[in-house]
DNA sequence: AATTGTACCTGTCAGC
DNA sequence: TGCTGACAGGTACAAT
């Protein structure tokens, strides 16, 4: 489910209701979330842990602790955390509990189950290999017109691929691929290493613009997706073409068109994009 | 080294 | 009404 605008609106929407809260009780439901270290060491270290800060890197959401441990978590297609009260019912999907020293609780909802958790020392950080692994921050300063140009020099992939491959750019998912590669003017097949600087600066453009909308949009909500309340996203109103298969382009009104790339569904104009 | 395919799960929707 | 298959905001790991 959620791509780098989610999981920062997650982020946004979680952090001033969990900083300085204690965690007095951890219960697992599902204990397969999580995938280091073993569940009951990991209720035990978190039991009692005061949450410091809530950071964010590419998809993954980063806990800060009072120890020098930081909970790690990816969401992947369907997770959510709720912060709500005990009395409210639980989604049947609910897979951890985090009791809170405020009368409130933190639940990790999960349809899909693919989501996981690792708790980690800073010198254990290469458990969580994509974590590890993660290419640049998108909306950082030091993600630059040259570092881009840099990275695609020589790639023969597609750009589609490129885009999704977090250790060449952290946080970019399906939907916000498509969406900047339209914005961008660029056909999802275009092989990276023959865009010429112009297009090159396009799609450096295109990937802060469309993040950055979504992050103001709080995200997009079509399936699943909400915020630490339960509240919805706005940013599907605004999609140009994710989704959107046979609607007219919003620029010249030709079909939008939907093919397989790299294994996953791609809308694309084929008129506007080259 | 770099791609591509497959597995992990549950739910929804279209077509028969 | 079922049933069946395709598809879904993702990535780890195996196989080429």
């Amino acid at each position: 489910m959620p791509e780098l605008p989610e999981v920062e609106t997650v982020r946004r929407s979680l952090a001033p209701h969990l900083m300085g809260r204690k965690i007095e009780e951890v219960k697992v439901i599902m204990p397969k979330i999580i995938k280091y270290p073993e569940s009951q060491r990991f209720v035990e270290l978190l039991t009692g842990e005061v949450i410091q800060e809530l950071k964010r890197r590419g998809k993954y959401l980063l806990f800060s602790l009072s120890s020098n441990y930081i909970w790690v978590t990816h969401l992947r297609m369907t997770g959510q955390y709720i912060y709500t009260k005990p009395q409210v019912p639980r989604d049947k999907h609910t897979h951890l509990i985090f009791i809170l020293d405020n009368g409130y609780e933190l639940r990790y909802v999960d349809i899909r189950k693919f989501g996981m958790m690792y708790l980690l020392r800073p010198e254990e950080f290469s458990v969580a290999k994509g974590l590890y692994t993660l290419g640049p921050e998108p909306l950082d300063k030091d993600f630059t017109l040259a570092q881009l140009k840099e990275r695609l020099a020589g790639k023969k992939r597609k750009l589609k691929p490129l885009l999704l491959d977090q250790t060449f750019v952290a946080g970019i998912g399906n939907i916000y691929a498509d969406e900047i590669l339209f914005d961008a003017g660029l056909h999802p097949e275009r092989e990276a290493m023959t865009l010429s600087p112009e297009e090159i600066e396009r799609l450096f453009k295109s990937i802060q613009k469309i993040l950055q909308l979504g992050i103001e949009n709080r995200g997009t909500s079509i399936r699943n997706y909400v915020d630490g309340q339960g509240n919805m996203g706005g940013f599907q109103k605004l999609l140009k073409v994710y989704g959107k298969a046979g609607s007219s382009c919003p620029v010249c009104g030709q079909p939008i068109v939907r093919k397989a790339v790299g294994g996953r569904g791609t809308y694309f104009c084929a008129n506007c994009q080259q």
